[in-house]
DNA sequence: TTGAAAGCGCTAACAA
DNA sequence: TTGTTAGCGCTTTCAA
């Protein structure tokens, strides 16, 4: 039926498959009735190449399969006629969407961004593209978003963390997707995790602030429900401090939401205490900007009143004066590598194995020695 | 043959729809040979509820158009069996891939970013999907990234500003998508654009300078080749020296990626000049922040000596010491504007207007009279 | 309201 | 190597 290889071998433009609308069998009439300026399929390429379909879809596909001579044809058709293959009908016949699905909790968050920009160059270079969708830490959204991911066919989703309901993974283990979890170390769950110790860096700082003499030591952590992340970092100052013997003082642990404001707010907080602390870790560097910032207006000297540490160490906190001590984390190269792994899983099927990158502690200018004459 | 209606009215668990795979005509088997685990299809569901599949369909899409007891079988029986229909074939089917393609030119940049969380949101809000690429202002990967979101069959596209391969046009142009284009003023090209006056508030800066006394204004400018927003910002910055009858002097017109370490560079190189500016303004806020950076380990007051203004108005501007004068660039309202009037089109064919929002200079810490004695 | 069945534009199994 | 053709899982027209 379809008016596939009707003779002429040369390049006509004969673009719209059928001849009379009249005498097809009843069923849905042609959607684009006029076929004049309708986009050209497969069928129309071979129409005007004078071969298959197969043999088109063999040109785009694997050329070498291909005599040159047909291929060569096949090519100048495609060219002539502007043909873009239709990515939904090859994802329907071959089950491969050639599309990755990624949940973000933000992406306002520069080491979010940076990670997933990674993750997409790497999957681009691959001829994948990425479906992004931000949860905005908010897990019932999440689950839906993930559905409408695995609605739309990815081939793997991508999640950051372990944290995730249920139904989640009951959603990823129904459908045959892979999954990959970045930022998270390999956990109960079974899942190949590309991360980092989250909780074992956090636990350097305080090694790190020990060192320098400080015994009141605060965490502003971010918030840590539904967030393994922060619970994993707040947990390791924890670690930390109990490994030196030093106080695990309830007051002086907050949460605050990732936000400049709010690292300013908690600063404040701390420091409206009777007992203010000499040194605060904080949950990242945003958090710990903000703390500097409500430090400098109230002129509290960093470090020389208070120690404070970031967490992530963006591109800002090596330039900023003073420049922040904080734990550098891998988050390109998280990207880079979950993308290729997820390529190569796909292509050769090669098993995805959990990557744990390091996350160094890099000490700059805001951590000094705790002030003395305060406790 | 679809064994569609089977009888029964009850739910069962008949999952995959052929009794025998032996007696089918030739022509490819069946993929997934174990019709047990098979992910459910709408024929499953249709068999385990007694109806056809055109209810399955209409049950999912307009519930209204079907009886409420067919309706609860249905809803029964897509519970029970986990069922997540294929987005893939229903674009195929119906030409709607309720996904939407995005072109951004990097994530590094945190305003892009919210942009794009914005629109996401939004999208999201709406049951889209939204699919990124980052093109690293890079014109001839864009075009292939465009490519690819077409094949997809994204049911429109997103774009940031005008200049773009003319191929990356015409590719659109064939397509059947919807184009919206932000952060740009409508132009020469017939396409809706979400954006702001990006030359004019560039304009009102150097009218804010102006009124300060400032004569010596340098434009610390981003790489304007293939990017119209920073060229309008130049030429903005450019026309407003002009309309002040304020020299536009070569030398302290320069181009720098936008980062801080080119901010800082940028500003080292305008003050190891025999005659530095009195003020400077930068082509975004990233590299103001390094201009002050390098200005604050120099030794060099900013607003005292010289005054430093930028672009974009990130969270981080107002709380930094000092806080950055800068221009408030509606990056959130302009993704939420592009995902409605995406959307409102998709639906209602509603026609896409352009939309120009205003862009205020937010006058704060960082600029200041000009210096006395400088020229 | 509901069902039957034709397509949507590809891929891939099979035959030639 | 090439062509034929069934089928991927939906939507939608038409008829009942």
């Amino acid at each position: 039926m379809t008016e596939v290889n009707s003779g002429r071998g040369g390049i006509s433009a004969l673009v719209g498959k059928y001849r009379d609308e009249a005498d097809r069998p009843h069923g849905r009439r042609r959607r684009h009735v006029s076929a004049r300026s309708a986009k050209p399929t497969a069928g129309d390429i071979a129409a005007a190449a004078g071969v298959s379909t197969a043999t088109v879809s063999r040109v785009l596909n694997n050329p070498m399969s291909v005599s040159p001579e047909l291929r060569e044809r096949v090519e100048r058709a495609v060219g002539e006629l502007g043909y873009v293959r239709s990515g939904v009908a090859r994802a329907l016949a071959s089950s491969r969407s050639f599309t990755i699905g990624a949940v973000v909790p933000t992406l306002n968050n520069a080491i979010f961004a940076a990670s997933l920009a990674a993750f997409e160059e790497q999957l681009a270079a691959d001829g994948y593209t990425l479906l992004v969708t931000v949860s905005n830490y908010n897990p019932t959204h999440e689950t839906g978003q993930l559905r409408r991911l695995l609605e739309r066919g990815v081939d793997a989703i991508m999640l950051i963390g372990l944290d995730h309901p249920e139904e989640s993974w009951q959603l990823i283990e129904h459908s045959q997707a892979t999954v990959v979890v970045l930022w998270a170390l390999p956990g109960v769950r079974k899942v190949p995790c590309i991360g980092f110790d989250n909780a074992g860096a956090a636990e350097a700082v305080v090694d790190h602030l020990a060192a320098l003499g400080h015994r009141r030591i605060a965490m502003m952590a971010g918030i840590t429900a539904g967030n393994d992340r922060a619970r994993a970092r707040r947990a390791g100052v924890e670690r930390g401090l109990r490994k030196h013997g030093l106080p695990v003082i309830p007051g002086l642990f907050i949460e605050k939401r990732y936000s400049h404001a709010d690292g300013r707010a908690g600063f404040a907080e701390l420091f409206d205490r009777p007992d203010p602390p000499t040194a605060i870790v904080c949950g990242n560097d945003v958090l710990a900007m903000g703390a500097i910032f409500e430090a400098q207006s109230r002129g509290i000297a960093v470090p020389g009143d208070v120690s404070i540490v970031g967490y992530d160490n963006l591109s800002i906190t090596q330039h900023m004066m003073p420049a922040l001590t904080t734990v550098s984390v891998p988050s390109e190269a998280m990207g880079r590598a979950a993308a290729r792994a997820i390529v190569e899983h796909l292509t050769d099927n090669a098993e995805i194995g959990s990557i744990t990158f390091h996350a160094p502690l890099v000490v700059r200018n805001t951590t000094g020695p705790a002030p003395a004459g305060r406790p």
